[in-house]
DNA sequence: ATCCGGTACTTGAACGATCCAATCGTGCCT
DNA sequence: AGGCACGATTGGATCGTTCAAGTACCGGAT
């Protein structure tokens, strides 16, 4: 009550003036070592922390990031999303930002919490989740000026896929450590902000990190091939969404280039249990006019329709008459807790490094808006996102009994 | 840039004083309603928002509430927690309250985390989850005079279980709508804060919300033996555990009232799958020295737990040799997707109720600090949470395929 | 001796809201 | 008419920080 630390008191302690506190919090090179060390005693004493309410005040900047948490199966969804937030969190702390939670049903509500969030809270950037093709929400904050990245791609500009790692083989480095830049100095130094949000933006892409679907089921479908499987199915979402689309592209591929016909061996259906286990029992009864039967390994949109897959598969096995015939392969997607129990073969997403690059490109777009010059050195093993604007993750491919 | 919309602008524009504006802004009531009008119009017009740095700077308050992000497992996990989350987020933005999340490892780390959170950011109250007997951080809250809420009871003080609803009927209410009360006004009306705050908390006993575990496998034990089921085995956690050992209560207490001897029904494994699996094929295979079969019918402590019981289940219905043995029924706990997925029957904690609670309880505690005489008056259909300190919600049996 | 550039530090003035005490009607009662 | 109470409104002070400008000092070039 009567003492609440503040910068004063530390000063007065340390016998030097305020701004040379806040000198010492925010730019030490201005402050000479030994007067330095002083004040940070005093600070440490003192048990003083800077209150972040006044700093906001006068910077305009609150520290704070907001995402968006959806009522269930939005975008990414279920244990998906809470992995992805922790990450978040833990990712954000230690370049001084917190995370703060909003929801919103449909596009328009979101934008109506930007205007809250923005204009009473000053929020200082956005993460949005479960982007789609003609995405009101990017379109809006860009024209805005407000910093945000996307955890999915940009729908809209096709071209550019660019990668996060260096070699295509499908040896993956497990832990990427995406940005060990930031542990440094406790803040960035003060510079002067000149406030033009516009020119961060520049370029007319949005920074993204996203999830290399096709990647990931080209790897199960090669994976399955590999096995000495032929015709590999695939049990995937109704043509229309663009991450549908892309898993579906990658076991298309790997196909193609093992030479395999694709006709006939896929089922497009929505991502539901029951729905799969349907799409996954018509594939496997499927005599084509050949004679040439149906797939004997399946590859899955996601966990969901594997899930029914793989019910199908194990009643398709055992039905004939008693001898087993050969185990249909099953392989999911998202490796969501089901597959972990079930003992389902899943494409895992890297969702810790995900959050993490994000925050990084964010907190690029925040604390160095303006040093477009630092973009010009490349690739000095500095970490994953170097210098770019788009992070395209690998998946990784959790291998269970199923496939 | 030029024109940040600030109170004085609309004290301008309406033609009174910045005194006014935020009188209608907080006090409503102190305003001639044809002013207050004039202002508000204003407000709508300008497309004002009170910049909460500002406000907190003044009065101390942020009117932010921190929840933990654990890695994952811990406590309530994967997809129960991000429910759990929506719901706060929901639950409290109608109250002008946001939520920020932050991370730690172990109790010790989680009250640096407050110092931090409290001392920077001037935190206004916290919800714990995954509260345990001897819980560090509820000591250190309420001796520093930290308004907090927990989901889960306090364990410390046994006695007093007080229950949310009104009859103990099986039948119940699916919506209860637990806080219809905090609809009204935009903010409370300015109040002389006094700064006492370990008046509020005092008694002993920290508020909390909580989901009636035993309640939910008494029910999930209850709808076997009406099914014709009597023995009904359980495959619970490992002693030790306060949540496990109120889930084994409900079930023991379900068959001691049917009468029905408890010995050999029982399993008690780490809470995994495989686990879960060994216990039942285990307890399935029991004849004790009197020729008294197994169980018929498995309640577990967790999805975990049943869907190894499941798999096990299944084994023994078909393995015997053709004739398929009457099924084995199982119920999980807490309705995963896991269980959703494998038409699982399982108890549901209703997870947006117990978050509006515990939203409903700290608001009370932030924003109604010392009206102690409010608590007199005793349900007036006010809504659950009444005028109490604790809620204790009653789970919803899911029923599905397994039982 | 004067000027200069730089470093190290200090001082006054904001940021935008709320709180406090004082003021200004306005109606009512005696 | 005067006094009084009450409701509505006002101006000034304040929260803790950073920004912009200013002071003091020192070594070296003019």
């Amino acid at each position: 009550m009567a003492g609440r630390v503040t910068i004063a008191t530390v000063a007065h302690h340390a016998r030097v003036s305020r701004q040379t506190v806040s000198n010492v919090i925010n730019a030490p090179q201005l402050v000479r070592p030994e007067t330095r060390e002083r004040v940070r005693a005093a600070i440490e004493v003192l048990g003083y922390r800077v209150s972040q309410a006044a700093r906001q005040m006068r910077t305009g900047r609150s520290r704070l990031i907001a995402v968006r948490i959806g009522p269930a199966g939005d975008g990414i969804n279920g244990s998906v999303l809470d992995r992805f937030l922790h990450g978040l969190t833990e990712a954000a702390a230690p370049a001084g930002y917190r995370v703060v939670l909003y929801t919103a049903t449909g596009d328009d509500a979101e934008i109506a919490a930007y205007e809250e969030l923005l204009g009473a809270h000053d929020l200082d950037g956005f993460v949005l989740t479960g982007t789609h093709p003609g995405d009101a929400r990017t379109d809006w904050l860009a024209r805005r000026g407000v910093p945000f990245v996307t955890f999915g791609r940009n729908w809209e500009a096709q071209p550019e896929p660019v990668f996060g790692g260096g070699e295509h083989s499908p040896t993956q480095h497990s832990k990427a450590q995406p940005e060990p830049a930031f542990g440094g100095g406790e803040h960035s130094p003060t510079l002067n902000r000149e406030a033009q949000p516009e020119a961060v933006l520049g370029g007319g892409e949005h920074p993204w990190v996203d999830v290399d679907g096709a990647w990931g089921t080209r790897a199960a479908t090669e994976r399955l091939l590999a096995a000495g499987h032929r015709r590999v199915g695939f049990i995937g979402w109704p043509p229309g969404s663009a991450v549908g689309e892309d898993r579906r592209e990658g076991w298309a591929a790997a196909l193609r280039a093992a030479g395999v016909d694709l006709s006939g061996l896929e089922r497009r259906v929505d991502d539901r249990v029951a729905e799969g286990e349907r799409a996954a029992v018509d594939l496997l009864g499927t005599v084509d006019l050949l004679g040439t039967a149906g797939p004997s390994a399946l590859v899955c949109a996601s966990d969901s329709l594997a899930l029914g897959a793989l019910r199908a598969a194990t009643a398709h096995g055992t039905a004939p008459g008693g001898i087993a015939s050969p185990r249909i392969a099953v392989i999911g997607f998202d490796d969501t807790p089901v597959a972990q129990a079930v003992g389902l073969t899943s494409v895992s997403q890297p969702l810790t490094e995900a959050a993490a690059g994000c925050v990084a490109l964010l907190i690029r777009l925040l604390d160095g808006g303006d040093h477009d010059g630092d973009l010009d050195r490349e690739g000095e093993g500095e970490g994953d996102s170097g210098g770019r604007r788009h992070l395209l993750l690998r998946p990784r491919l959790v291998v269970r009994d199923s496939g």
